[in-house]
DNA sequence: CGAGCTCCTATTCGATCGAATAACACCCTC
DNA sequence: GAGGGTGTTATTCGATCGAATAGGAGCTCG
């Protein structure tokens, strides 16, 4: 591209590369504009980088999309098995992951904006990201809603099935719908304070004001 | 098209018009495939028409989407308004509410999925859609709720905008991600059962067991 | 009958898509 | 200092996009 070739990227390593650059770049960008909206040059674009890099790295835009949720769903992962701690009762444990979940959606909206934008249909990536990465979660996630819904009376009788497309809906809408959010009401759903007030409202909603 | 010509769509009125007609298929298709995606070809053959029929009705894409989205909101005013009896108390009123919201959006997901495509990306056609549909809707959302906190002992205390958000995606949640709903839970989410009981399950979260 | 509509089809345009290709700049090793 | 990799660029391909265009089919009304 024009206007570059000053300064050469300092050979090699050097902070992040650019393959995991255009992972990064890649994510949000499959998120906000969908898989076929994301053209390959508008990512490349934002990345700063050429668009033949990314056949060359990955070989096909699908492999660019698999690698980029792979990366998605191990950080998800590590900002939630640290809930791992079964000292507390299920209770605890769910009010810690709510908490934690919330602030993971907050500060990466585009994992939920990509997750709505693949389970909304049928088709090969769908069933691929369901069948690889949301079913372990999934699992989890009913054994944690069913021994803290015996718990909790706010909860007592769901079926945990419905709770968690409920707790997940709840959890995400506003940081899904970020700039809707933004134009409706004047808040910034990046300010830590909104982020608070909506991890509060769903705990009390869902375990009470125990 | 090749093969047709048979059948003269009986010269005109007949039904639905092809203009009706290609207004239904574009907001479904406009909802699974994003605006980009659902390319003005594949709208008109899912509708069984010719492609140049859309710039002839709509002259723009952009009119089409607009005009598709109208007749989806008069569609869920329609829906909704005949919650407007004021003789019961807010709760019960809320209550009615989500019973109606949750069968439309099991009927249309398109709508809520419309909505997320829609409300996840600054742009025209968010702001057009915030400000022309949304904003009164919530409005009128958030008057109820803030009327129904007052009497739930499950709402109690809870902020008015966050419950707003909390409600609308626990309600479309499950519907929304229709097709990772299926897959995960080999349910069918179009199916009464599962519509009442996740209708069940919000109103006892809401409203407690009132 | 024929002029003038409305509804519809076939074809075409420039732009943009994902991917393949050839060549180039720089590094490391011998 | 010659050779081979690796990271990168520019160019190109066929396919598909939204929209414009020209014209045809069938109706109505004179």
């Amino acid at each position: 591209m024009a206007a570059s070739g000053s300064e050469k990227r300092a050979t090699r390593a050097e902070e992040t590369s650019t393959r995991e650059h255009l992972l990064d770049v890649s994510l949000r960008a499959f998120a906000e504009l969908g898989y076929d909206g994301a053209s390959t040059r508008v990512i490349a674009a934002r990345a700063g980088v050429n668009q033949g890099l990314i056949p060359y790295y990955f070989g096909t835009k699908e492999n660019l999309w698999r690698e980029a949720v792979d990366r998605a769903f191990a950080e998800l992962r590590s900002e939630l098995e640290s809930n791992l701690e079964e000292d507390a009762d299920a209770s605890r444990r769910l009010e810690r992951m709510i908490r934690r979940l919330v602030r993971f959606v907050a500060r990466r909206p585009e994992f939920a904006r990509l997750m709505s934008e693949e389970g909304k249909r049928e088709g090969p990536r769908m069933r691929w990201i369901v069948d690889r990465h949301v079913r372990p979660m999934h699992a989890a996630s009913l054994e944690l809603l069913g021994r803290a819904r015996v718990e909790s009376p706010a909860m007592a009788g769901l079926d945990p099935a419905h709770l968690y497309y409920i707790l997940v809906g709840a959890v995400t809408q506003l940081f899904h719908q970020g700039p809707e959010f933004r134009r409706l009401t004047g808040l910034d759903p990046s300010d830590d304070a909104v982020i608070a007030a909506h991890a509060d409202a769903l705990i009390q909603l869902f375990l009470g004001g125990d």
